[in-house]
DNA sequence: GTCTATATGTTGATAGAC
DNA sequence: GTCTATCAACATATAGAC
């Protein structure tokens, strides 16, 4: 009552855990519960289905999304690229899982939000027609920065945050 | 004979098409096989196992990593970002296909070779014991080219090339 | 080279006892 | 809340006819 985890919190832990080792496609029911120390028919009494038990994983990083998405406003690219690199620092361990496989996104409307959300964050770095090399440019700086939650999540998040931005930067403005 | 293609080569065709929609875990021997307008079957006269088939289509990257990986010799920064991405350019389908579901790395030996072909580029790029700060902005650099593979396939190379280790070189050297 | 038919295992999901 | 038992649908893979 007062704590509504127990059982439910720790399949999500599970499933979060198989689901960045190896994939979300990759893993099965049967992995989640042996890992558990519980059977099938268990996961089911706290889940509807495969697809909610993934979707709840992921909603987090959805709801903030739709919000990020929402609240974006023009500002100098330093600023954008910091929000932008902290929204995915939130989010790390969702973002291993899909760019893992984004065969997950389909099916969700994840595809879509995503889509938009670069979208829009790409329009306001550089302008309403930006030429072939600005967009590139702005690929190597976001698409760097998202590596770099990746591959350096084990270090400070300020060290990390400086140094990337500052990529990020230098390479938008090359 | 003289043509050592046919169904062989056919069945690798479909199968890299699928492999890039949906990823290699998500397709099945039967939508391969059913695409072909054959059964099942016939494709294990062409190939000992579906692993078989899933190798021979990574086969090239593998040889061409082991190549460069090898011959990789130092020289200017700008120089080895152009060679690793004219790599990363020739096999860009089959690192959509990899991104798309590293599970497929796991059994190979790709992610020791992808793991030691980034560490020696790296250490070409910055020398023997780098910051943490210069390890950032040279996984911004790599990440974002390979990104710019991905995203830009539809430009033609040499635009792209430009741009993108232009602004890699930008983010390292930041 | 390609087929039909089948063996064998795994998946997501459900029924019903405790 | 968790179990045993079971389902239908799908997977990879093989045997053997043509």
């Amino acid at each position: 009552m007062a704590r509504p985890s127990d059982t439910k919190t720790r399949i999500q832990a599970v499933a979060r855990e198989l689901f960045m080792e190896q994939g979300v496609q990759n893993t099965s029911l049967k992995q989640i519960s042996d890992r558990l120390g519980i059977t099938k028919p268990a996961l089911y009494y706290h889940f509807e289905s495969r697809e909610a038990l993934v979707r709840s994983i992921l909603q987090p990083l959805l709801d903030d999304l739709d919000t990020f998405t929402a609240t974006l406003a023009p500002g100098d690219a330093r600023r954008l690229l910091e929000d932008c690199f902290e929204l995915m620092w939130r989010h790390r361990e969702v973002l291993v899982m899909l760019l893992h496989d984004p065969g997950t996104m389909l099916g969700l409307d994840l595809v879509e939000r995503v889509w938009e959300w670069r979208k829009r964050l790409t329009a306001l770095l550089l302008g309403p027609s930006p030429s072939a090399a600005a967009r590139i440019h702005a690929t190597v700086a976001i698409g760097g920065m998202s590596d770099c939650v990746v591959e350096h999540a084990s270090l400070p998040f300020e060290e990390v945050r400086a140094a990337a931005v500052a990529a990020a930067l230098a390479a938008l403005q090359s």
